[in-house]
RNA sequence: GACCCCAUCGUCUAGAGGCCUAGGACACCACCCUUUCAAGGUGGCGACACGGGUUCGAAUCCCGUUGGGGUCGCCA
């Protein structure tokens, strides 16, 4: 038998980091064992799931490059085959209508937490004949669930989990307006579409005990399943916007690689040795269940970070110079200078060595992109003063007779100008800082005797000439 | 409240009875390198929640306590 796994967000909003972590484990659980992953929408909330989440979910699986197979199923298309499933149950005496007011369940909830019992309704309508239904009801469907004995499910993450069949009641399948529920739904789905493995958030432990009293009504074989632990905030609180958790795409608007927020989503809450980098081939060939731990990860920022800037060094210098120049084509209202891209580009090689985020890149790119004259830091230009524009002015003389524009030579003329043709002898670095403001705008940038190399021999006399005229 | 799950450095984890005076990574600190910032290199700080068992021997097995999390909808 063939795996077929799936990820089944409900479209109520963004992409979250969870739900990227389960997709990608699915995802690669599939292809681990040459399955297929498959993708549905659970949109039968009607009120709640909007054509926009949907989008942002789907867009969200895409940027990550978590590909499904076939088209996506909509839930809600599927109603009427639920319906029917509900149906077959009610014939065959494992489903009956239930007319229970919600005043009346309310009570038994309250009741029942009074005398310290698990909150669950009582089965009243389980054995009564529909000629006693109240007139003027339009009942709900439940499951004629076992009262006696246990539920075991054989979780592949967590193991044998067992729970008393008196904690679970009788769920509803059909609502009052015939719509089946989230419970039916999920069950009579997986079940159509083949679903081996069910691979999800350990938040649907608890439903796995009701799914599979389904599977059994139905007579059914149920799929296995896997809960994995949810990913918590820096607090060890569950993850909420509050923290920050914001859909896949603020990831994306910050600056984080695609196979970077993979790989940290990958190593949190699994592990294979000190493994740390793991690319999407290797972590197909690795992933498997037995890897995921069971406790709740925290999500860390620092990590993801350190993450991504090892993807950014190892990213080709075109992609991420097409990213940055994006970035700043809608970042700076006026346009770019002629040679930006070309700058942006040759300058790439050492600008990844020290960004965390494309943002960052954007950020130090900067320099290259703008025109003259060039915006100069307040903190850069207090290393502006009489001396050290005069230091610049007697540069660009001498800067002037050199002819051999490139990164070496530059710095040997340098060296050599600072350390014998000036008045008196001057260390390297009381030249290069001031050079450096006035070629970048900052006291912080790639080496200085690249950036004038790549800057051009025209360019960079006239920056210099900028600071001390 | 009831039920279920979990528990190794601040964080992510390695560890499936002796290989553990507990390993790696991130973060942090120091030093080296150095024209700035990074990167890189070297070193440092730092954990088996607690209490009982079992065993010649326990981070690893069992029980309890504590702590954290999840679920208890005609939401998904």
């Amino acid at each position: 038998m063939s795996v077929v796994t799936r990820f089944a967000p409900s479209p109520t909003g963004f992409l979250h980091i969870g739900g990227a972590r389960t997709a990608l484990f699915n995802w690669l659980f599939a292809h681990h064992h040459g399955g297929r992953f498959l993708l549905r929408i659970e949109d039968t909330d009607l009120a709640r799931s909007t054509e926009e989440a949907v989008d942002a979910i789907i867009n969200g699986l895409k940027w990550l490059d978590i590909t499904w197979d076939g088209d996506a199923v909509s839930q809600r298309s599927r109603m009427e085959r639920h319906a029917q499933a509900a149906r077959r149950l009610i014939d065959e005496g494992n489903a009956y209508h239930c007319y229970a007011s919600p005043e009346e369940l309310a009570e038994m909830r309250e009741a029942a937490r009074r005398e310290g019992r698990s909150p669950v309704y009582d089965g009243r309508w389980r054995d009564r004949s529909p000629s006693e239904a109240p007139a003027g009801v339009r009942p709900v469907v439940r499951l004629k669930a076992p009262r006696e004995g246990d539920t075991r499910i054989d979780d592949l993450v967590q193991g044998e989990v067992t729970v008393a069949n008196r904690q679970l009641d009788d769920m509803v399948l059909l609502r009052a307006d015939g719509t089946p529920t989230y419970m039916l739904a999920v069950v009579v789905d997986d079940h159509d579409m083949d679903i081996t493995h069910v691979i999800r958030g350990d938040d649907h432990l608890n439903n796995a005990f009701r799914q599979l009293q389904l599977y059994r009504a139905l007579g059914w074989e149920p799929p296995l399943f896997a809960h994995i632990p949810l990913i918590h905030g820096a607090d060890g609180a569950r993850l909420s916007k509050r923290h920050g958790s914001l859909g896949i795409e603020a990831y994306r608007d910050q600056g984080i690689l695609p196979e970077a927020m993979c790989n940290y989503l990958l190593r949190l809450g699994w592990g294979h040795g000190d493994d740390e980098i793991i690319d999407r081939e290797q972590a197909t060939s690795w992933f498997d269940l037995d890897g995921v731990g069971r406790a709740p990860a925290r999500f860390d920022v620092s990590k993801l970070l350190n993450v991504n800037a090892h993807y950014l060094r190892a990213c080709d210098d075109k992609t991420l110079a097409d990213l940055v120049s994006d970035r700043l084509r809608r970042s700076i209202p006026a346009p770019l200078a002629p040679d930006a891209d070309a700058r942006i580009l040759k300058g790439m090689a050492s600008l990844k060595l020290r960004a965390k985020t494309v943002a960052e890149l954007s950020e130090m790119a900067h320099f290259y992109a703008l025109d003259r004259p060039l915006p100069i830091s307040p903190e850069a230009a207090t290393l502006l003063t009489d001396d050290t524009k005069g230091l610049l002015r007697d540069l660009t003389q001498d800067l002037r007779n050199h002819t051999q524009w490139d990164g070496p030579s530059l710095e040997s003329e340098v060296r050599e100008f600072a350390g014998t043709r000036q008045p008196k002898a001057r260390k390297l670095g009381e030249v290069a800082q001031p050079l450096r403001v006035a070629l970048t705008g900052s006291k912080v940038s790639p080496p200085i005797f690249e950036v004038m190399e790549i800057l051009g021999r025209e360019e960079t006399l006239a920056r210099l000439t900028d600071v001390f005229e």
